[in-house]
RNA sequence: GGCGAGUUCGUCUAGUUGGCCCAGGACGUCAGGUUUUCAUCCUGAAGAUCAGGAGUUCGAAUCUCCUACUCGCUACCA
């Protein structure tokens, strides 16, 4: 049988990058065995919904190149897969559970549950909502059935809990792990079902995995604590268990916790794959994206967070990463985000593209600095300047003195280089430069060189003087082709302009 | 507090059936080289007594036990 998988987020807010993560792997390992791959929106809690977050999470993997087989936005034969619209079929789910006798009604207030938690906590203790007290909590274990019933039919309030069965071990089965074992008495009486209406995670994850035939449970490790919880529900209902695989966690650079929203800001990187602004309060968090980062290198990047391809390639294609994955190469340990690293991918992506495939991530950054370019002269610059990019807004930095004359001279390049009589030898390349028509990058060269050959000039003065003069700095590519692609007009007058900036330096 | 998971260079990791590992690769760092400059690129170096301890064994990063630390969960949140 083909495998399916999910990604089921919650749409309380922009997508971490840990759940991309999580949906990658998920992504990897349908592709890798011809399986599918769905969204499905976990919405049961009404409280926490953020509106926009749903479109983001889609948006973003689209930017990812992270494409879904089935679920929100795409359709499918098990749908719907918004849980907020299946929410009427999972109500009989929960009576069934009662009526079976692996749940119960509960009619205890979240007000009374808390008193109870307090005063246990003054004691030093914990309350737990399990076998040992819900015998003496109100439920419809402990409450006549005459009176369940007239509670049910009045309208009381009621949530459904999970019945334990008393001093049993659970075995977990994980893909990553290993099996792990836990005694039920340890175990509370989770809500499976809310007074609002709604199930929780627990019912409708369990409920909405069987009926859209998840085979493979891929998620955060952050749910391991509630696997024998969900082993057993399957129990209960007489369905067969997906096999489990826990992530290991993605952690902060520094320190030890769990990657986190703040983390980034504080850092300097995105936590988010798109930049996300809250509705509610108006704040912005960085993106991937709007950072400059390729979507190929986050995906990357991600991939090897956690995961290793078995041999010491580090550079993968998402067809070559769909063909190595394979879960038991998932290592058990959280992996910290290494912002050097993720420089070092996207710089590789970049050097990777070709000038065509580079023009529309540059073509804004010029627009927005008011430049119009011949795209075939964009393309150029970028070959030549290509190498010394980390991230997409690096361009500009390194290439604007192909578009717009310096307005500054670096001052350090200016005491190394330019040196007394600069405004003498400088108009005399000039006149060189001028002297060459049409253009030729290499007689120009030529040239230029005899002349400081024969003035014994000391040519590394020289040339970089020219370069300051039409960089603005002591850097950039060789210098007779940035000549040949300005055009020597421009370069005569940049240099004239220099001289006049700069003057003639004594002694 | 309870329960669970994890622990190899600063970071990501290789190491899955104990010997070829006095532990390999990558990022970062440092030093050279290439370059008229910067970047790229190339070469090299430093860097983990495999969390600590005890045991099993001729032999352990790899098996067992104990300890420590870190993280996760402990809601009518997911």
């Amino acid at each position: 049988m083909n495998p399916r998988v999910r990604f089921a987020p919650s749409p309380t807010g922009p997508l971490h990058i840990g759940g991309v993560r999580t949906a990658l792997y998920n992504y990897l390992f349908a592709k890798k065995n011809n399986g599918t791959f769905l969204l499905r929106i976990e919405d049961t809690d009404q409280t926490r919904f953020v509106e926009g977050a749903e479109a983001y999470i889609i948006e973003a993997f689209q930017w990812l190149g992270i494409p879904f087989d089935e679920g929100v936005g795409i359709g499918g034969e098990y749908g719907p897969y918004r849980q907020s619209e299946r929410k009427a079929m999972y109500k009989p789910y929960a009576e069934q559970l009662v009526r079976d006798g692996w749940a119960y009604y509960a009619f205890d207030t979240p007000e009374e549950l808390d008193a109870k938690r307090k005063e246990a906590e003054s004691q030093k203790k914990t309350f737990q909502y399990d076998a040992h007290t819900r015998m003496g909590m109100v439920n419809s274990l402990t409450l006549p059935a005459e009176e369940v019933a007239a509670r049910l039919a009045s309208g009381n309030p009621y949530v459904v809990r999970f019945k334990y069965p008393a001093d049993t071990d659970i075995h977990v089965q994980d893909l990553i792990r290993g099996e792990v074992v836990i005694n039920s008495n340890l175990l509370d009486d989770k809500v499976l079902y809310k007074s609002d209406g709604m199930p929780t995670y627990h019912l409708a994850n369990i409920v909405d995995d069987h009926t859209m035939k998840i085979t493979h449970v891929i998620r955060g490790e952050e749910w391991l604590p509630s696997a024998p919880l969900h082993v057993m529900l399957y129990k209960a209902f007489g369905w067969e268990a997906p096999q489990f695989a826990h992530l290991p966690l993605l952690l902060k650079p520094d320190g030890n916790g769990k990657l986190s929203k703040r983390d980034g800001d504080r850092l300097g990187f995105p936590v988010f794959p798109l930049q996300w602004k809250d509705p509610k309060s108006g704040e912005t968090s960085s993106g991937y994206r709007e950072s400059g980062y390729l979507p190929d290198a986050v995906v990357n990047m991600l991939a090897l967070l956690g995961w290793n391809p078995g041999n010491d390639q580090e550079l993968m294609s998402m067809e070559e990463l769909v063909n190595y994955f394979s879960i038991d190469k998932i290592s058990k340990a959280g992996a910290k985000f290494s912002l050097d690293k993720a420089k070092w991918f996207n710089h590789e992506y970049i050097l990777q593209k070709s000038a065509d495939e580079l023009y529309p991530y540059f073509e804004p950054i010029l627009k927005e600095k008011g430049v119009t370019a011949d795209p075939a002269y964009v393309k150029t610059v970028i070959d030549l300047i290509k190498d010394r990019l980390n991230f997409i807004p690096d361009f500009w930095e390194q290439a604007c003195y192909f578009f717009v004359a310096p307005t500054e001279y670096d001052p350090q390049a200016i005491k190394k280089r330019w040196k007394e009589n600069m405004p003498t030898y400088l108009r005399a390349v000039l006149d060189i430069l001028k002297g060459i028509q049409p253009f030729d990058k290499q007689q120009a060269h030529d040239a230029v060189m005899a002349y400081i050959q024969d003035n014994e000039l000391n040519m590394g003065q020289v040339l970089n003087s020219l370069r300051l003069a039409i960089v603005g700095a002591a850097r950039g590519p060789e210098l007779f082709t940035m000549i040949e692609l300005i055009g020597v007009d421009e370069v005569v007058k940049r240099t004239e302009r220099a001289i006049e900036v700069i003057g003639d330096i004594h002694g």
